[in-house]
DNA sequence: GCCTGGGTGA
DNA sequence: ATCCTATTAG
DNA sequence: CTAATAGGATTCACCCAGGC
């Protein structure tokens, strides 16, 4: 009897992975939602009636039992890497040129995919089986959100096979809610009197932070997956072959993604997205372009930031009209002072943007931004806010040319310009600002990375003589802590075991957090 | 229970 | 996320 | 001289923990 059971339950979850691979990787359902729902009533009434037969990969386990207490951290085994960004047809003809160039004359074709708008992910499958899921952190360390992605029903618990999967798969893709999921949902959160959320992606992000996986599971998220991490044994010697073996293997990938024989092709291809993306069922801000083969991938190899045989090209940004309300002079590191303008708040890209730096003065002056003015604003690959144009014939009558601050906004101090450059800094060594900004850098993730020790925090700890220098910081007391504002017991334990935890991170982190002038992560 | 700072995503 | 600039490599 | 790379600067949304 048992034995008949057990079998049943296998033959249940076989056949809801058959469904499941039928409905997210081939889109060609075979049955109705309705006979999907009895085949898991089925199974999920067995399982509950004998529970020794429940498994962890079983269909009915997506959804953890208990909130997780927080993330941990998961060191990529391949490094996950950004991608260069082209805007034209120009860029990317250079782009193909340069990879001709690299591959000397030898033939070669790439893959065009549609570059979703969501978060990147890595899922880790060992002997066919999800093992760990990790969001893409500073590239090498990522939060482990496995209990989240779990409940993607898109993602596969177990992988399908026609005999033999790979010991281990790291498979990369991108996590998105789908644009009707979005819809509904905020449709849900206004009737239940909760704030609706901004845009899809950061809808999808906040999701997979959610602690507890339950509410995760009601989020509808969605997956695709476009690349590989570490694998135990190559699954084909081009990317194109490689995402038809993931599909193989049970992984969504995303249907449009086509081959092209040349960068003249590849291009068109960008162009009909372009048009055609509203018809799509989530967003895309681009197209990624790839050399198709891997070997030739390797002959072009990466930099310290992103792989050389791949680039995307980025969609045209929206953009918007709104007025300077007024110009901030903010001062960096290393005494670099930045004009911000602050902005009358317009929506813009699923956000609303109130501010938009002006990155230096040059480029304040030829633009000529002034406050008062009306000026067109757009968000460079659909992230940061720019300004792009002054309407001039709108500029209120009298108003006047912004002026280059003679004197440090923070500390009064004498400012000088580049010799040879564009920069204006302020020369005070002891200047607060820039102290605190030093600080801020050396505590931030890419440096020391200490928890806990955020801008506010470092701010105070400069006013109120603290710390004036990286070393205070391992100085500072339980005691010392407890006396600024918002930091009771708790917090200050929580900040004194951070800057003690810090102290084991590797030389060059120490070095790029000194943060002395050209030496950051690479060079350290 | 509300608010804010910190951490992290793009 | 991206932008702009300075420096380095070729 | 030009192209590639590194460094320094910037924005907004969301979730959670902790303070009050």
């Amino acid at each position: 009897m048992a034995e008949s059971i057990k079998k049943r339950i296998e033959q249940l979850r076989a056949e809801i992975r058959r469904h499941d691979y039928l409905y997210y990787v081939l889109n060609q359902p075979e049955i109705s939602d309705r006979q999907y729902d009895k085949l898991f009533a089925e199974l999920g009434k067995l399982e509950q009636h004998n529970p020794q037969f429940i498994t962890a990969d079983s269909p009915t386990q997506r959804v953890a039992g208990q909130p997780v207490k927080g993330f941990k951290s998961i060191r990529h085994a391949v490094a996950m890497l950004s991608i260069d960004n082209t805007y034209n047809d120009d860029e990317l003809r250079a782009f193909d040129e340069r990879v001709a160039k690299a591959l000397g004359g030898a033939d070669y074709d790439y893959v065009v995919e549609l570059k979703i708008d969501g978060l990147a992910i890595s899922l880790r499958y060992e002997k066919g089986r999800l093992v760990t899921a990790a969001t893409r952190g500073d590239g090498e360390t990522g939060d482990d959100v496995t209990a989240n992605v779990r409940t993607i029903k898109a993602v596969p618990l177990v992988l399908l096979s026609d005999g033999s999967v790979p010991d281990v798969l790291e498979v990369r893709g991108e996590v998105y809610m789908p644009t009707g999921a979005f819809v509904e949902l905020n449709k849900l959160r206004i009737k239940a009197g909760e704030p609706s959320f901004a845009n899809p992606r950061n809808a999808a992000a906040g999701s997979l932070k959610l602690l507890d996986a339950k509410i995760t599971a009601e989020r509808k998220l969605s997956f695709f997956a476009y690349a590989v991490g570490e694998l135990s044994e190559p699954l084909a010697e081009e990317h194109w072959l490689m995402l038809q073996k993931l599909k193989q293997l049970g992984l969504p990938v995303n249907p449009n993604i086509k081959r092209a024989k040349d960068i003249n092709e590849a291009i068109s291809i960008c162009r009909y997205w372009s048009g055609k993306r509203q018809t799509l069922d989530y967003q895309i801000d681009g197209m990624v372009i790839k050399v198709n083969r891997f070997d030739q991938r390797a002959i072009l190899g990466a930099t310290g930031r992103a792989p050389r045989w791949c680039i995307s090209y980025k969609f045209p940004a929206e953009r918007a009209e709104t007025i300077v309300e007024s110009i901030d002079v903010q001062v960096g590191k290393s005494g670099i002072l930045t004009p911000v303008a602050n902005l009358t708040a317009v929506q813009l890209a699923g956000t609303t943007v109130r501010r938009a730096s002006l990155h230096n003065f040059d480029e304040l002056k030829r633009l000529d931004v002034r406050q008062g003015d009306t000026v067109v604003i757009e968000k460079a690959g659909e992230i940061i806010p720019q300004v792009v144009e002054v309407k001039k014939n709108l500029r209120p009558a009298g108003v006047k040319p912004f002026k280059i601050p003679a004197k440090c906004p923070s500390c009064g101090g004498d400012v000088k310009k580049d010799e040879d450059g564009v920069y204006i800094r302020c020369v005070n060594p002891h200047c607060k600002a820039q102290l605190i900004e030093r600080l801020k850098y050396f505590a931030g993730r890419d440096q020391m990375d200490i928890e806990n020790l955020g801008p506010d925090l470092i701010e105070q700890l400069v006013e109120s003589g603290l710390v004036k220098n990286p070393a205070d910081f391992y100085k500072l007391t339980k005691e010392d802590l407890v006396e600024l504002e918002r930091m009771a017991d708790k917090s200050a334990d929580n900040v004194i075991k951070a800057i003690q935890k810090s102290k084991n991170r590797p030389l060059w982190r120490l070095l790029a957090g000194l943060g002395i002038r050209h030496i950051g992560g690479q060079s350290a």
